[in-house]
DNA sequence: TTTAAATAATAGTATTACTATCATTTTTAT
DNA sequence: ATAAAAATGATAGTAATACTATTATTTAAA
């Protein structure tokens, strides 16, 4: 038996929970196939519903805007990620060993054996990669974090940070190191896949080296 | 006598190049102003003719649309920022200084003094910190990177790696680890200011924390 | 089985992201 | 100094975007 995975995510990003409904859950999905298509710029209300067959005030009934919808979206691989990150780490002692699951866990493409999913995970992987920071580097920034949208991701970087607490008790900075591996996860995968020289890659490594990359940024401060 | 100082950006990025009038030069430096205000996606081509009474029509004729506006500035303060770091490393032999120099400079407001300038460079140095990645964060990344327009990018990467190399010659990803600096100088300046809880910053080290995060994050790797 | 809620269909508005035209001013070349 | 060329201003126009509103119809809940 296939378990149905799904996270709840703070009610102030949607006007409607596209969880609660066939139309609201297909709305998610054609959005990451068609912001994967198109980009986050390119993508727009009009477009997806044409795309999935409804009306652009439907999808108005579950969003505000397009960017509402690009943080439900991210919102939920945080979520996702958060929780996957429990699973593999439950059972884990070593804490170099945990630190480890984690990197690789950011750098790889998500697990999907992990449960029935109704979204395109290699789609979504790819959206956090070039769409993720799109979410707070916006003017409103501080409005829209009142509202406590950003906890996911927040909890999330204080996990893996109380991780890293636990390979050196001493390091000043866990919270600053973690959401730098996960920003420098996104845009090293990024920089391979399309400006190569800012990076160290070589035709070998292409799918290992962000994770050996931070790997040795992590365990070199560290101390290992 | 102050030096004027002007970079040359690489053509394929404008349509007519606006350090060549004072109409150009203008433009952008009303664009600095206005997308400080505003913020990229709220910035307009139309607000920005009023906000300095001319017209719409004038603006396309020098750049084909806002992104390319945003990429000419950006890629003004790669090469701003290249001529800095050749400025202050000069006299400089001490490898290990003069990687504290670029750190310094990466994660503070860029310094005024060092001739005169038309933009506002408070303005531009947070523009940086939120704007930046826009520029290649697009699905037509592939496209534009073949008009070379992110060389300066490259060229600034490719400067600090030498530097890291003369640091630790054996460290195998001075091209990643540059990059990441860059990055992460905008990041954790970004989160200091509007999400400090992915920080470990405090009320004392506000304006120095960056600068202190990365350089533990980078002598902790290269070993010191 | 009535009522409420959700969706579809349609229309409409202000703004955005442009392109085109032509008159006028400024610059450059002779 | 003057003609030609280039740049700018003024104006208009178009297709797409980012919404809001209204009413009819379908679906779900009491």
């Amino acid at each position: 038996m296939a378990i149905k995975i799904s996270f709840k995510v703070n009610e102030a990003v949607f006007l409607r929970d596209p969880e609660k409904s066939e139309l609201g859950r297909a709305i998610i999905k054609n959005s990451i196939d068609l912001i994967n298509n198109l980009g986050f710029e390119a993508f727009t209300f009009k477009k997806l519903a044409i795309e999935m067959g409804t009306t652009e005030a439907t999808i108005y009934r579950y969003f505000e805007n397009k960017h509402r919808l690009l943080l439900y979206i991210i919102s939920w691989y945080w979520k996702y990620m958060d929780f996957l990150l429990d699973f593999q780490l439950q059972n884990l002692t070593d804490h170099k060993v945990k630190l480890k699951t984690i990197i690789k866990l950011l750098t790889h493409e998500l697990p999907i054996s992990t449960g029935e999913l109704d979204y395109n995970i290699k789609f979504l992987n790819q959206i956090v990669i070039t769409e993720s920071s799109k979410v707070y580097l916006v003017k409103e920034v501080n409005e829209i974090n009142k509202s406590e949208v950003f906890k996911p991701y927040k909890e999330l970087c204080a996990k893996i940070a109380a991780v890293i607490s636990a390979n050196n008790k001493k390091y000043p900075y866990p919270k600053s190191l973690s959401s730098t591996i996960i920003e420098a996860s996104h845009h090293q995968q990024f920089f391979c896949q399309h400006l190569p020289r800012l990076t160290d890659v070589t035709a070998k490594n292409k799918n290992e080296f962000a994770c050996l990359f931070i790997e040795n940024l992590v365990f070199g401060v560290l101390g290992n």
